[in-house]
DNA sequence: ACCATTTTGTCGGCTAGATGACTGTTTTAT
DNA sequence: ATAAAACAGTCATCTAGCCGACAAAATGGT
């Protein structure tokens, strides 16, 4: 969850210079070939909608480059963001598979360009290309499984463990040590774990004094994992 | 999330007397023949594993009858539960389109009737019947947003409300009233609501006094939901 | 370089909900 | 019918994390 969800859930890769290579699994290869053939390319800028909740489900997109978030507007207050998505992932296909609207919001956290396929030519495309269906119904399900996990952290985690472990996902390893450029405020990381702003202020400030990590001006540094989470 | 996915998850649909014909889903119905046709039946009796976690993912299944609960370890203490599957359904396919080994439980709550493809078939037999495949995307895709749905009412709302929301999925509508035949412990419930089994007697309670619902011995009644959830 | 906006740091008070400990009540198996 | 096990009610205590408020710092646009 939180970070793309195509990325090898658990092991961890030593930083990504090309995204597009370092997906790990086969049936993102597929995808993207698809797009590249049969999609338009549309550039967004950062803080630029790419949909809107309740709008119609118009396109499927393939993030070619750049950062979006997908988040849930919750009625009242602001909305939690459900994941975001890096290059070479797919969104926005749920609802065009199951033909309703926009649920959500997708918006750009960087400059992104993005390839789109219209909603009509997709259900053709793609019966009848069914090792192209296959891959995207394996992606799937690896979202599915990997949002089945969230639920569980959700309920069964701290704060603290849930921003430890995001941390991890989004920053490089180098060897033991994990660095983390944060592209993301206090308050937008708060939306993704699903706690207040001033939790994270606390904790990232706490577990510097503890020295667990070295935290300055959106640079972070882990330096032992293993260690890090065994003290929560 | 927690009762089925595969449900019209907004609109509620009044008493479902048989389950297989009450889906609404189409992409259902294709499910179910090819099970019929390809799968074997097997009975399980209630408190049965199907599968446990960290074993090989041998089959996909398709519950015919019966209720089974799909839960995780989470290390210390007991499982949650993820979600419920009733008849109708498909279940254990993530772990096998994805080439995993099972990373959760399927357990009977009540006796059921379980047709099962085995995996090495399945691929082969879904490739060769492109509508069945994108009728199985299709389900995924449904099951993906009700997930993704279910994370933001764990952020965003406080156990009452995910209480009142669960039996409402679980009852049967009856004009403004549900009708509610708990087929479960509260325990049991706090493993699906995520929170303690202490809390679910005592939200229980506390609305019975409130004079909001009615509740004797595993039948709860709830009077007017509209109203009902206005109170929280 | 300057002002406006956004982002951080910090604090005190507050509450939903967890936990543990017991008792009483149902259910189930023999 | 009865003993054992599972389930439900209740209470007292404890705490993670929320919320509002405000000051300090950083960032960005012109």
């Amino acid at each position: 969850m939180y970070w793309g969800d195509d990325r090898m859930s658990d092991k961890q890769v030593s930083s990504p210079p090309d995204p597009m290579k370092e997906k790990g699994h086969h049936e993102q290869l597929l995808l993207a070939e698809l797009f590249e053939e049969y999609g338009v390319l549309l550039h967004y800028k950062k803080n630029e909608f790419i949909f809107r909740e309740d709008e119609e489900s118009k396109h499927i997109y393939f993030l070619k480059s750049g950062l979006i978030k997908i988040s849930q507007s919750a009625e009242e207050g602001h909305g939690i963001t459900l994941f975001l998505r890096s290059a070479g992932e797919i969104f926005g296909a749920a609802e065009v598979l199951t033909g309703q609207r926009r649920q959500r919001f997708g918006r750009c956290i960087l400059n992104s360009q993005v390839l789109l396929v219209p909603a009509d030519h997709f259900k053709s495309l793609v019966l009848s290309r069914p090792d192209v269906l296959y891959a995207l119904t394996v992606s799937n399900a690896r979202r599915l499984l990997s949002t089945q996990r969230y639920v569980e952290t959700l309920i069964s985690r701290p704060v603290a463990w849930r921003l430890a472990h995001f941390l991890s996902q989004i920053g490089e390893w180098q060897q033991s040590e994990i660095h983390v450029k944060l592209p993301l405020s206090h308050e937008e990381m708060s939306y993704i774990i699903g706690c207040s702003r001033q939790t994270i202020t606390e904790t990232l400030n706490k577990w510097k004094e503890q020295g667990l990590i070295q935290y300055e001006k959106k640079q972070v540094i882990i330096y032992d994992y293993e260690d890090f989470m065994s003290k929560l």
